[in-house]
DNA sequence: ATGCAAACATGATGGTCATAATTTAAATCT
DNA sequence: AGATTTAAATTATGACCATCATGTTTGCAT
């Protein structure tokens, strides 16, 4: 069977996006080839006409999942104005972001799977982390572009931290705890005290 | 063939040693139970003799990797005074750090392992964690204890968040500015404003 | 209209997986 | 010393894995 060349096309976004939310819940060992093609309603034996192997498909997933998702923090930036780093870390670090990992941030989903990897998912996900760390020094406060930059860079890595450790914590009340600190804690544009808050 | 008590309860003590590093190393998923065993001078057929399940093993290695950790920062806490918190920065964001996952930290190493086993593991992890953060609540400024409290969380996240993003990252000089920018935002005690040192 | 090739299905390959039953042989107990 | 217990080896099981060869259909270029 044969399929038009739009819809063949179409296929294979499907199996990228499938594979993109897989791979974040499951992880890159945690799902095969023909779950993976099932989910998107093929059967398995297409996928190598379609892609070199797993390792391939995990790269061209990892690399789409991160265009979207910097994509999303673009436009949310755009507008929400100057409230943007605050909405950014309110849906960042919100339970629903942590209880539904297949659709949120692959830094901190696929973070450890990528460097684990190697090879060219790692080269994907360094490509893709850019864009992060360039929209983020533009939200954050900062009096030069060294400033921001660095703070770009240890407010994502508090972010993903935070993230990582509400998910892989078994007790609702710590992890709550977690995402609450490092929301009030990143929210405070001049430097990063402790809360003094009544 | 059988062993004596002792050198039973020595296999099972390396069985559990052994997958505490090739788990953090290559993740739950990423190594068998032949190949541990293998990597422990055993062949596979005892291993239902000592562990449950894998998810048991699991659980135990995941445990046993935070109590050596956590023992470690004790140590150093006490031994190195005031500067413990540098100290712990200084060896936590370092380059041997990053390339050394299967010796390292076991949350930065397991974290997203963990939160997608769930189950047992999950709750060792979650009562591992906490001397973790009672530890580093100890090292860390604050005029209150709830104060402390919440700096701790907010610094482990960051270590935790940054370590892995040096991990998964490809460039060398970006994998490098990672543990620099976190070193030093968390290692100015008063506050965590961005850096103006000359 | 016709033939080629692309897209997908079917099915097979050889490997690895977790789990488990059986066997072997040594340690411990009587 | 002999019986019993048990750690670990051997071997088996059946599911799943990535990968690929081949078959079938059909869009598309000629």
């Amino acid at each position: 069977m044969r399929v038009s060349k739009e819809q063949a096309a179409e296929n294979r976004r499907r199996v990228v996006e499938v594979a993109s939310a897989l791979f974040r819940e499951r992880g890159f060992n945690g799902i095969g080839v023909a779950d993976l093609m099932k989910e998107a309603g093929l059967t398995h034996g297409g996928f190598y006409g379609q892609f070199a192997s797993k390792e391939d498909l995990a790269a061209e997933a990892c690399a789409h999942a991160m265009e979207v998702a910097a994509e999303r923090w673009r436009v949310s930036a755009e507008t929400k104005g100057d409230e943007a780093l605050a909405a950014l870390l309110d849906s960042y670090l919100s339970p629903r972001h942590r209880d539904r990992s297949a659709a949120g941030c692959p830094i901190a989903a696929l973070g450890i799977d990528v460097a684990r990897q190697g090879g060219v998912a790692r080269s994907a996900f360094t490509r893709g982390l850019r864009p992060f760390l360039d929209g983020l020094s533009r939200l954050v406060p900062g009096r030069s572009a060294e400033a921001k930059r660095k703070a770009a860079l240890t407010t994502l890595s508090e972010m993903v931290g935070a993230l990582i450790l509400a998910r892989a914590v078994d007790d609702p009340a710590l992890s709550e705890e977690i995402l609450e600190a490092a929301r009030t804690s990143l929210g405070r544009p001049p430097g990063k005290q402790e809360a003094g808050d009544a």
